[in-house]
DNA sequence: AACGAAAATAAAAACGTTTTTATTTGTAAT
DNA sequence: ATTACAAATAAAAACGTTTTTATTTTCGTT
């Protein structure tokens, strides 16, 4: 009955092996092991030593029961209607990554939540808070009056969001200036003479939606001009969605001369549309888009993006939850990132005679 | 000191709550709640009632602890390289999302594993497995010979693989036939005409690479012509990789007349390809490709594919992975999805007059 | 009425940590 | 040499479960 290399092996070694092999009390691992102060030097490298030996690796169990943490990071994924699945162009797993490169070295795991709708991200939040099944969340998809950031504010669970809402709330959040990057569209188009813009859009509750609409209007209202109202289209981001606007809105008495998209999957809609009318983009029609996916030096032609690649901000996600989880002050951990243009057309149609 | 209602709702009932509350031991109130049969049925009433009346949820923490169980689910996602991101296609958001719908109703969560390589992912699974982060392992891009599933299926640990290696071992997978695929997409061409044929492909460790390079050739053999090496172009899944694998192919001497695409990134890709050339898709060249994301429709000119919702095969995963950590025979656990082919194109302008 | 077996419930131990409290050891001051 | 104090370590309790073992209750048999 030697305790034979393969017989230790079966289960992994706990703080009392430790214990047994060093001959110090549990307490005393436990605490040279955090690093505490008031175990001396010479015992913490003993112990240090002797865990590196045997592999030791903390049970996180264990520890989770005791703290009462879970070392869980929870991200609330959106996901789409499931029947006649559509590609809506949302790289979540560019976030994930991000936010992954950021917990890397930290105790901490991404758990993934799914969600379909709103009610469903609060509900879920609300689950998260009252189980303790994380410590802190990520979520995105914000909507102008969003509750989740209402609840989560009041009852002050760590939390980044990617957008914000329109509350004079404090909290961490990542998000892109929206109404700037509308804005530099929309201006660059007009001065290329275009006075009929087509603005592609996701639905009105969502913030950034109305922060787009906010640009838009800023722009054609520097300019001197009204705003075409009219050819704002909201939808989902869908290719489908893309295509269907362009149609309907080229067939209009006063069509379009130009389009912003709101991402590229709404862009490769733009553009079946305008080919199935026979129409070429920076030929017959400007159009404008935002890249997530760096995807629009590949269409035909090359489309004029503001590209923010988006695992930057999951990595900023992820930092910041990080901070927030050590009690950081959500007022220090805000960041807004302007897209950078890549001028691939002259998006200059609009000066050419109708 | 009355114990209010906002003082008891400080912090979460327990199992020792529901005693007090009852009366019972909580030794009963545990089993009461798991309906083992040694309680009797009116005490189990009373106790299921007690707990939903005080909304108790059982703690995770403490379960995991004692059952040594993680009621986590752990996904290893694959993620290109960080620097200069190119869209790949690849939908890992759909596939999280089918397997948390069949996960729904269990007790198990997702927690997601970002990994680089398959180095990286030999060793998250080393480490998931030895350290008990996880009860079940999902994981894909397999290889020919895969480490993991080497690895995994030696010790028993649960997993399901999103594709299949070339080993023949028993282990619970889902998979695409990509022999068929390959076969059915190039015997399609050539019935349209075609002799010299281009497929882009992954690269070849990946097993299904290998899969679509046995299909191509079998449908040449079948055919009576020699399967043309020379137009396999081999590479990541990059719109990128696509564009310029077109350009390098078509300027040889003697070219490809058609396309045989792994996915809808590389497809952009090639039709970036053929745009430069002054070529269209249809018109020039044919081009078939397989659709993760159903995006084909959407091209200029829409593209024949071969379709596999995504979710579909992430939605088998979790529900083979459940069945797998329930004790349920690998051998049982084996699914092999056929692409649906939707025609967009006639495809045979290869019996076109040179 | 007493016994034994079965059914129901209670008590206690265990999972692996962390943290609070207690004890031992070492050292300097009397 | 004794005392006081700090430093170092050990012991014990706690986190919330599940499971094994022990005890009590019920009920049919003799």
């Amino acid at each position: 009955m030697a305790e034979t290399e393969a017989s230790v092996r079966r289960t992994p070694p706990t703080i009392k092996t430790l214990a047994d092999l060093t001959g110090y009390s549990i307490a005393t691992i436990s605490k040279a092991l955090r690093d505490s102060p008031v175990v001396a030097q010479a015992t913490k490298d003993a112990i240090f030593k002797a865990a590196q030996d045997i592999g030791y690796q903390a049970n996180a169990r264990g520890m989770a029961l005791r703290t009462g943490k879970t070392y869980q990071a929870a991200v609330l994924m959106p996901v789409t209607a499931v029947r006649d699945y559509e590609w809506d162009g949302v790289e979540y797993t560019q976030i994930l990554s991000g936010i992954s490169q950021a917990l890397e070295g930290s105790d901490y795991r991404i758990s993934v939540h799914v969600i379909r709708d709103t009610q469903d991200g609060c509900d879920m939040a609300r689950r998260i808070m009252d189980q303790g099944l994380a410590d802190g969340i990520i979520f995105s998809g914000i909507l102008a009056d969003d509750p989740r950031i209402d609840l989560l504010v009041e009852s002050g669970f760590p939390f980044v969001s990617l957008g914000r809402c329109r509350k004079p709330l404090v909290y961490a959040h990542v998000d892109i200036d929206n109404e700037w990057a509308a804005f530099a569209a929309t201006q660059r188009l007009i001065a290329g003479g275009h006075r009929r813009i087509a603005l592609i859009n996701p639905q009105r509750p969502l913030s950034y939606a109305m922060d787009r609409i906010d640009g838009f209007t800023r722009a054609f209202g520097e300019a001197g001009f009204e705003t075409p109202t009219d050819l704002i289209a909201e939808g989902d981001l869908s290719t489908r969605f893309g295509r269907e606007s362009t149609l309907e809105l080229l067939q209009r008495a006063e069509p379009p001369t130009a389009f912003i998209c709101i991402n590229e999957s709404t862009t490769l809609g733009v553009l079946s549309g305008l080919g199935s009318l026979g129409l070429q983009a920076g030929t017959d029609i400007d159009v404008i888009a935002y890249d997530d996916i760096n995807v629009s030096a590949y269409f035909t032609p090359p489309i004029t993006t503001f590209y923010q690649p988006i695992e930057v901000l999951g990595r900023t996600l992820g930092q910041f939850l990080l901070q927030r989880m050590a009690g950081g002050d959500p007022q220090m951990l805000r960041q807004v990132f302007r897209p950078t243009l890549i001028e691939r057309q002259p998006d200059n149609l609009g000066a050419r005679p109708a």
